[in-house]
DNA sequence: GCGGTCACGGAAAAGGTTTGCCGATTGCGA
DNA sequence: TCGCAATCGGCAAACCTTTTCCGTGACCGC
């Protein structure tokens, strides 16, 4: 099974030519002539040549790899962008070291050893929560971009999706289908991202002279559980309420529950907005779950995106905000 | 930001020693002073200097880095076990190339070609499906390792889960608490798994002399929505069920809706027990579902260490099977 | 004092590829 | 027929590390 690897030495022996003007002749460099070119060319197809990248990127000092680190272990959200950076890397002829960091600082910093020692081109840090991240080193040899965390730095790169634009998003559409009396159901205050949210939907509530109803956001953890037990509560305080607004779509579908076993109607009753567009959720929810999308994947492609720019030479700074985007389903246009 | 990157050479001048005594005294080769090493190591830690993987490998002949294919693009069933691999590759300093196939033989071959011109130490291949592939090459220069999926070619070495047990434990389990007419909605019988995960429950059920009750297994989609079609047909057809086997959480999850809202209580009418212990759905389940775990982390880490077996010279040939875990929750026993 | 042994560390090759430089060949015009 | 230029292609260095082989010096025993 082990066959010996054939290299380019066996390549130009086979075809009659020096390794040298072999090398020329797979890369299209120097001055060769076209049936030389050609000869090469078809004996590294027969003998199933393959540039050993190792030593190829030994001379050239790039290795065309980077590493993709993970601060916390790779979860629902991460993965998204992971798949999207992939994507976007791939293309450009990179392969991607997978690093799950799993929460562990002092496994990312070994992580980040070993990509250096491989001499990874650049570096891409993603992680579940949007709250600042501390840096992953200061003065790296190679750029790093931050895809979905974001790091203390200003100075570092990093991508986010725009949840205050999510906020606004959904609330504007529970607006625009005539609902007036709006609840907020969300996960932990202490999420950056529930709070820009929480931030986006009131700043478009107080365009129309309004506030969430009564008892203001409601903040539990990310489950179904307290999206129910939320709306319990709600009902009971607010039972004229006609559209909440949820932090997740794991917590629409829990409310989207209870609703119904109270007796409501989605939307007639009450309408429905989540976030996240996680398909076993919004597919399951009875109604379908009108969401707001953040655009994971494309994410992972920008912050690789910016990644090359950044190996090419002209780095980005900064916290570049992508924009999400609205999917109606029935459970708001019943 | 770019510092110029500090090599051995480096080391051995700040040292006042030659690169090879630099090498050995950072690798703790050769017959060196205990100064001298100490020295050197020193001086290295001073400079931060990292060894270049790629000189390293191109020398040894080993990259330490495997590549980690997909044939189908990463999924929930292949994400856990991709996880697994890469805990366990990771512990042996080994870094992990991911690939992501999407369900285009081209692309993953052009991904074997990068894996290879990357000198990779070996190869694991998931999938979604457990139904035999065809293999990813013949003749390669490298081990491979397929997990989750399966290789048609039997010489290969595939790791798979036990499915047949998975049965089997759903149902004795149903049986030790003394349920007797037991039904089966599952997946589509297309798919391999689903007619093991059958056979296994059913020969369990004819040790007890017993099959699954009318009308059979109910094949259809895996969504929520086919476990609540099928439930509503089962309490028609046969409205004395006491249990239900379902072939996926999610089923199951949609089977306990539809029993609930038909007035049926779990488990005290109806017992449960569905298969992959998929957190957000056994836990959001009311009651908490009763399932089996396909261990598919421990299967992604058994894939790595058989790889890595493979690549120290004693490769496995055939199928691996791995174990199943019954996970007992309320849906089984109130 | 001398030969032998041992400890230590240096020199150099190897691994595969790319690339700059230079020599060689060919063809064409004078 | 000679010379020049253009076109081709070979040689060797460089990338960085590891490892083998060998040289040097010290020390010991005779």
């Amino acid at each position: 099974m082990v066959t010996a690897r054939v290299t380019i030495t066996d390549v130009a022996a086979a075809a009659g030519v020096s390794v040298g003007t072999a090398s020329k002749a797979l890369n299209g460099r120097g001055q060769l002539r076209q049936e030389t070119r050609d000869r090469v060319v078809a004996v590294a197809e027969r003998l199933g040549f393959q540039a050993n990248s190792l030593a190829r990127g030994l001379l050239s000092g790039r290795s065309f790899t980077v590493g993709l680190i993970t601060s916390d272990s790779f979860g629902r959200f991460s993965i998204p962008v992971m798949l999207g950076a992939e994507d976007a890397l791939g293309a450009g002829q990179m392969s991607v070291f997978l690093c799950d960091g799993r929460e562990d600082p002092i496994r990312e910093q070994h992580y980040l050893r070993t990509l250096l020692s491989r001499r990874v081109d650049g570096i891409i840090v993603t992680g579940r929560r949007a709250d600042p991240r501390p840096p992953l080193a200061s003065d790296l040899p190679v750029p790093v971009v931050y895809a979905l965390c974001q790091s203390r730095d200003p100075e570092d790169c990093s991508v986010v999706s725009d949840e205050a634009e999510a906020g606004r998003l959904a609330v504007a559409h529970l607006l625009s289908v005539g609902r007036q009396r709006i609840a907020h159901i969300t996960g932990p205050e202490d999420f950056l991202a529930v709070r820009e949210r929480a931030a986006g939907a009131r700043s478009v509530l107080a365009e129309a002279g309004a506030d969430f109803v009564e008892p203001g956001p409601l903040h539990g953890e990310w489950s179904e559980r307290w999206g129910r037990q939320a709306t319990a509560m709600l009902l009971r305080s607010t039972p004229d309420v006609d559209a909440i607004f949820c932090g997740s779509d794991q917590l629409a579908r829990g409310v989207a529950d209870a609703l119904r076993e109270s007796g409501r109607r989605i939307p007639e009753d009450v309408a429905l907005v989540g976030v996240d567009n996680w398909d076993v959720m919004v597919q399951a929810c009875r109604p379908p779950l009108t969401t707001v999308d953040l655009e994971l994947r494309e994410l992972g492609r920008s912050a690789a995106g910016l990644l090359l720019d950044a190996i090419e030479g002209n780095p980005s700074h900064g916290t570049i905000v992508r924009p999400t985007r609205l999917v109606i389903r029935e459970s708001t246009s019943g």
